[in-house]
DNA sequence: TAGTGGTCTAGACCACCTT
DNA sequence: AGGTGGTCTAGACCACTAT
């Protein structure tokens, strides 16, 4: 594990006063900034790049600088401004754990482009909130960079938390396939949905360093499950009634 | 319509030209970009940044630059790192127009926290792939900022576009809703699915300078569509076989 | 009018990859 | 070894907003 950037220690250290409310009446500017971490401003400003992409401060040209969301829970990476969050109806959420073991896979493998024996972890979930599964999801990811996620408790953790403080690893690169799929006999039953129900699939490819490095499968039931992404300061249409659904209009 | 600074107007034309193929044999480095245009390096950083952010030059510290994807069809902006594109199966794309005018709805000034009384530019498509219909959408912008649409042939070109060079607009920050739905009698008519077979939905709202300016519903057939974002410099992951269907392996 | 962020410059040093 | 991009500095000027 390499030693961060200046901009990007400073960059985690303000998300994680703005989560604990520190700001709440008022974020500083970019001179104050620059100033009370004795750097130039355009560290501040590769500091601040993230936050305001991902629409967590806000303020522009001209006017008083302010935090939007307190309650993100995402952590920290490029990877999160792809899919922000999967948003369950519902408060508790735990997850069952269905598998976590090293695998080979040639499906795996081809999907990736690496060789057929690479050696993987794989971890395989259902997710609950309030008693309710909503989702499901399953992963690879090559097991020469993610050993330790064998042995950490993924029932309430996040895997990108494991491999971020765990296993020093971040993703910097990937793709994302969203679909929406009947739901097969198998799922169905492990989501206590009927078959044939409309599903969320999302597959992400993840590279690391440039290289093909996990696979990963979400399954999501379709009226339980929003997908949510945010690009920059969106407060002004964020928190104004609907949670997305389509209106009720016909298609004239 | 302003003028645009000076790194954007860099970036556009290295997008233009990545098109039109001419860095097919190998992209500039930085310091010869910064000469080229008579700008500082901190310049053409800044000009890269949404090129390298959406995957379309690759390279890395040490690597010669080098070109990733010519084919891509998108326009340029923040919006597109959200939704990168909605790839349909087939290959000539074409839209019917089955409302073009200004409105006034209840329903979507609520949605975006404006006025009842704002009226709003109504375009409503059903586009088709290979004769067959793949999606629907529809929005509604602020007709204050996109009266040129209602003039528009939105049969081949997209709204993007056409509010982009004939209105001067563009969006700068939104959010993204996401569902996978059964069909209603309605849509799965002028879709030729049949009823409650799983659609995607994209509800986004997007912000004009830091205010609602857009509504607008997608509503994509399952297994015709798929939704795809790209982070980064993805080469490694991406035509390595598979379109993210998910993998035919029980979820043990 | 004061303070903010947006843009731009002209340097510097270093980590990393290619050869 | 030479070239690349990543990081950082210390300035500058300007557009915009709030007051």
């Amino acid at each position: 594990m390499r030693t961060l950037p200046r901009w990007r220690e400073i960059s985690d250290d303000l998300l994680h006063r703005v989560q604990e409310g520190e700001f709440a009446h008022g974020f500083p500017g970019e001179l104050a900034l620059s100033e009370r971490y004795g750097v130039s401003r355009g560290t501040i400003r590769q500091a601040l790049t993230p936050l305001r992409e991902q629409g967590i401060v806000g303020g522009g040209r001209g006017r008083r600088p302010y935090v939007i969301n307190t309650s993100r829970t995402s952590g920290f990476g490029p990877m999160y401004s792809l899919r922000d969050a999967i948003t369950a109806r519902g408060g508790n959420e735990s997850s069952e754990v269905v598998a976590q073991r090293i695998v080979t896979s040639p499906q795996v493998s081809t999907a990736l482009g690496l060789a057929a024996q690479t050696p993987f972890v794989h971890v395989a979930r259902v997710r609950t909130a309030d008693g309710a599964p909503f989702a499901m999801d399953r992963l690879w990811i090559i097991a020469s960079a993610a050993e330790p996620l064998l042995e950490a408790d993924l029932t309430e953790t996040s895997v990108h938390d494991v491999l971020r403080t765990r296993c020093g690893v971040e993703f910097d690169a990937g793709v994302e396939y969203t679909h929406s799929v009947p739901a097969s006999a198998e799922v169905a039953d492990r989501l206590a949905v009927d078959e044939g129900s409309p599903l969320l699939t999302v597959r992400r490819k993840s590279c690391l360093a440039g290289r093909p490095a996990e696979l990963r499968d979400t399954c999501a039931v379709g009226d339980r499950v929003t997908l949510t992404h945010v690009f920059g300061d969106a407060s002004a249409v964020l928190d104004c009634g609907g949670d997305g659904r389509p209106i009720e209009i016909p298609w004239d």
